[in-house]
DNA sequence: CTATGTGAATTTATTCACAGCA
DNA sequence: TGCTGTGAATAAATTCACATAG
């Protein structure tokens, strides 16, 4: 099983233990089991196992998993293990919240770079980060910036990815409500957060 | 086929297919074929084609779908075809932003009223809403609100969701990043903005 | 001749069940 | 005995291929 593809789902889920591990590793919880990693979490413990196994065993039989020794190794798989400079570009009202987001810090995000077009903005600090001009995207590859969080309006998000893509940047985080396309070895995820919403509907039992 | 349980990805992907038919039908788009709208969101035809065929056939073959028709068709599917009035818990940064997002709108969801538990937000005007206290959020069944979108720090998700479900919601847009437990008729979505950040690292070849 | 709708084939993911280790 | 790790079994989703309708 360890050298099939895995499956994103897989990756995906990763992320959900990583940030059950690391909450409770800070509250000094040093081993657990399957059963309990998935009851705090809501999820299957066969399901963590079997996601862990594409990686190799990091539990103890019988035993468990050392907390910390687990939420390293996962941090290792989802290359979380060291720090992500990151750059925002569309410092509007979505952009500003992200900008301040204090979420990211934990999975290693700093986010050291924002752009803006609009001349009023450019040159303010927001949160020790002085929003710069796009025309400074290209900026990115010298800086080591190869992650990008995409919060511009909607017809401005495919030149914006252009530009990130030329600047080197790898990975993006697109919050614009539409589909963009970059290369194929630039992964996007777009994160449309109404759409998100618009999900809830058909399942709510009639009121 | 027809009466078979729909998926869940059905569900999810109905509403990508809805955000681009919005867009498609605003650029004055009458007529649009399963491949030309899969080209425009990045996804494949015959997905499009087999998701629409658990409700049933919305097309003309030979010549494809009308967009407005097919628009009202997955917005009636994903019960979006009538308004939604929504509440906010926890005006923060990120609550801020998501008050003042706009693309809720297009999707039928309306923002009518905001919690918090800061005596100094409270009373606050925002976006012509005026920011409650919590503890009257049991106000909520009489004025008809059974969506909300929780933006409260990690601590306070929980008791903030019992409260909801005992106001009555039915519907939970959570962006704590933190499993929250409701009884089983109560839909809850997740969001966990760093967390799906957390998933990009690994996608991204070397640089 | 074009594009839909859908059974069937294929691929993929989830769940189970238990061997094996502490 | 308790819990991991993983093949095998089951379930589900995706993709294909084509009959059918305009």
């Amino acid at each position: 099983m360890r050298y099939r593809r895995v499956p994103d789902e897989t990756v995906r889920r990763l992320s959900v233990y990583l940030r059950g591990l690391l909450f409770l590793a800070k509250q000094g919880r040093q081993n657990i089991s399957s059963r309990d990693l998935a009851d705090f979490l809501g999820v299957n413990p066969w399901q963590i196992r079997k996601d862990l196994s594409y990686f190799g065993g990091f539990g103890t039989p019988g035993v468990g998993y050392k907390t910390e020794k687990l939420t390293k190794q996962i941090k290792k798989i989802l290359k979380l293990d060291s720090v992500h400079k990151t750059a925002l570009v569309g410092v509007g009202n979505l952009g500003s919240a992200v900008l301040a987001y204090p979420g990211f810090r934990i999975y290693g995000f700093n986010i050291a770079a924002a752009f803006d077009t609009d001349p009023k903005k450019i040159g303010r600090k927001v949160k020790n980060i002085t929003i710069e001009d796009v025309s400074n995207l290209q900026t990115l590859k010298r800086r080591k910036i190869n992650l990008a969080i995409i919060t511009v309006p909607r017809d401005a998000a495919q030149q914006t990815a252009d530009a990130l893509v030329k600047a080197g940047v790898k990975g993006i985080l697109n919050f614009s409500p539409c589909h963009i396309t970059v290369p194929k070895k630039v992964k996007v995820i777009t994160l449309d957060i109404a759409r998100v919403l618009a999900r809830l509907p058909y399942y709510m039992s009639a009121s």
